[in-house]
DNA sequence: ATTTATTTACGAATAATTTCGTATTTTAAT
DNA sequence: ATTAAAATACGAAATTATTCGTAAATAAAT
């Protein structure tokens, strides 16, 4: 599975969460979190190059294609979060959640979410 | 304060965990760990550059400069984490917290310093 | 049916990053 | 002192990523 550049990425984010989309639909909704507006002909040739990458898939029964992600969501956090607690945190995966803890303010709910992992990891060992 | 490139980020982390290098220095230990060769000028360029951008800064009271990280590692890491959030987990650093510590067994000891943070977290509130 | 819009394909311009070649200066070795 | 080795400066090539222009095909509108 290859690597997604940070265009590609947010690419990704629209199709995980449409569910099938057309160029026009993710060069709108590229355009509308950002302020400088985005080619339409950008936008394709990025979905195209990301077909030849495997990272999405169309459908062209109909001459309007329409684009789905062709990686899982979680595999390709897990993937990048990988290289980036290596390039970042040294590989101390442990340093990143402190960090990421101690940065964010996290409510109570999210606090006790952790805590249940915590406990079913300590009880997977 | 600038955001380092990924070779950037390789060369400050060498400098925060030895406090003061030289470019001769730098360049062997990027070699050490990787099996594709880079040049002495590739990385005294990187430098260069990092240098304008106050990346680090550099002692040439000797004609051999002696370079220094110039921003922090916690401070770095930080402003990594938060673009790295956003772009990778929507801006949810709980998801990433949940997902780093699902992906990676933690000991029991690393476990133990979470709850303790996961504590004085909640005693804040 | 003809014109207008939209879409795809694709080459190529632009920009950002990384790499290196070469000239010059400085240091070390003979 | 001369030569050899190592360092800096700097422009520019190479690479990668992003952006767009234009032509051709398809669909929609009149």
């Amino acid at each position: 599975m290859m690597k997604p550049t940070d265009s590609e990425l947010s690419i990704l984010q629209i199709l995980w969460q449409k569910n099938g989309a057309t160029v026009r639909e993710v060069n709108d909704i590229l355009n509308n979190n950002s302020e400088n507006e985005i080619g339409y002909t950008t936008t394709l040739k990025l979905m195209q190059i990301m077909t030849e990458k495997q990272l999405v898939k169309r459908d062209t029964a109909q001459k309007i294609h329409i684009y789905f992600a062709n990686v899982k969501e979680k595999d390709t956090q897990s993937m990048l979060l990988n290289t980036f607690v290596d390039n970042t945190f040294r590989g101390s995966a442990m340093k990143l959640v402190m960090h990421a803890l101690g940065n964010n303010d996290p409510s109570k709910e999210e606090l006790e979410e952790i805590k249940l992992l915590i406990e079913k990891l300590e009880n997977n060992q």
